[in-house]
DNA sequence: GACAGAGTCAACACTGTGTCGAGAACCCGG
DNA sequence: CCGGGTTCTCGACACAGTGTTGACTCTGTC
């Protein structure tokens, strides 16, 4: 069955959706997504401009796509975790903000494109604020769970203080892709970013020892 | 001598290019930097468009010099403050932050277009990094210096936890005055960045207390 | 073997950017 | 007051990129 004839004379249209999903990627590898075009897409995808728009509406139809994909493996990974805030709160978000440090570095390109993305398109600020403020939530609950057991002290409200680190995560992980200056070394990053939020969720640089 | 003869028969070219610079602030209070077109800041100051051009090299142009006002006025304002860190360390560093937190607000439209406009273009990429360096160079010489004098905890690198913050500070603001969500109120965001600062800073929530 | 639908693209219309070259207004020394 | 350089102005053009239209070609189905 395998085969069926020589060839399936036509490529299928998800074969060439995905294609178009692949060229793209690629190409946000080696440039930002403003010196991509759509003809770009279409060429790499071996289709014309116009057929470019059966699949996709724009160009940041495409990035909608990769963003989804992206968002959706930080997800999954998160939720793998072992929610061990209690026993070990230093790991445990040392670990959660790894994942995110880990999918954005190993999707560059998508991940610049579309957080640069935030301030030209609705659709991509919409999908973009919709899981940051799923992170933001998730923070909230155990920064609020920690300072109720007496952990972490008052002071601050939660909500602030995990929007804010949140976004913190974002702009300084951006900053590391794009190779900007002022930048820490993406080897520290992970370092740096989790001793921070320790220290400003606790108060103190060793949490957790009673 | 005032208005020698009736009136300048022409507007000289220093009042065209300020009055593309009014138009242009204007114009950004009220839409974003791309739904602004060169039509748009020309009609504005009663030119046309290739006149424009006289003035501007292009809409990053006069982008450039607002941003270089606005730059200009943080500095300033900063270089007035005390600089009492060791006596007043929660105090001076709360003072700071609210330059920012001030000029920011007060040119919003300015503020969020040229951060945005950094990932587009080179030149407001490059003097908004030499900023962000030069005051990410006075946190790290502060940090450096506060725990130097036993005042601040080490285990992190002065320099990667001072471009964090400022980092944060950025985005934190920038998502302000956008009106993001997740963000936090405007009326507490001084409030947060500096609380957070401190407590990362110093690995504790109340600093200098001997 | 014709019909439906999916897929394809040449040609067009439009918007915005940037350039060119001809000219108008202005300034100053002679 | 005149001539010549400088500053300033804009109509007309060239161009790149986006998005649309309408006719055409497959491919599988009854």
């Amino acid at each position: 069955m395998a085969q069926r004839g020589r060839r399936s004379a036509r490529i299928s249209g998800d074969e060439r959706q995905d294609a178009i999903l692949v060229t793209a990627e690629a190409l946000l590898g080696e440039r930002g997504f403003d010196d991509i075009s759509i003809e770009d897409l279409a060429r790499g995808a071996g289709i014309s401009r116009p057929t470019f728009y059966f699949y996709f509406s724009s160009k940041d139809g495409v990035l909608l796509a990769l963003l989804d994909r992206v968002i959706t493996e930080v997800e999954y990974r998160v939720g793998q975790l072992p929610r061990d805030f209690d026993s070990d709160p230093a790991g445990a978000w040392t670990r959660s903000i790894g994942v995110f440090v880990e999918v954005f570095t190993s999707h560059r390109g998508v991940a610049t494109a579309a957080i640069a993305g935030c301030s030209r398109n609705e659709e991509v600020r919409k999908l973009w604020s919709k899981s940051m403020q799923s992170w933001a939530d998730f923070s909230t609950n155990v920064i609020t769970s920690e300072q109720a057991r007496g952990a972490a002290p008052g002071g601050i409200d939660a909500h602030d203080l995990a929007v804010s680190l949140n976004l913190m995560n974002e702009r300084v992980i951006t900053a590391v892709l794009n190779q900007e200056s002022p930048a820490i070394a993406g080897s520290r990053a992970l370092d740096v970013l989790s001793t921070i939020w320790i220290r400003s969720i606790y108060g103190s640089v060793h949490p957790g020892s009673p």
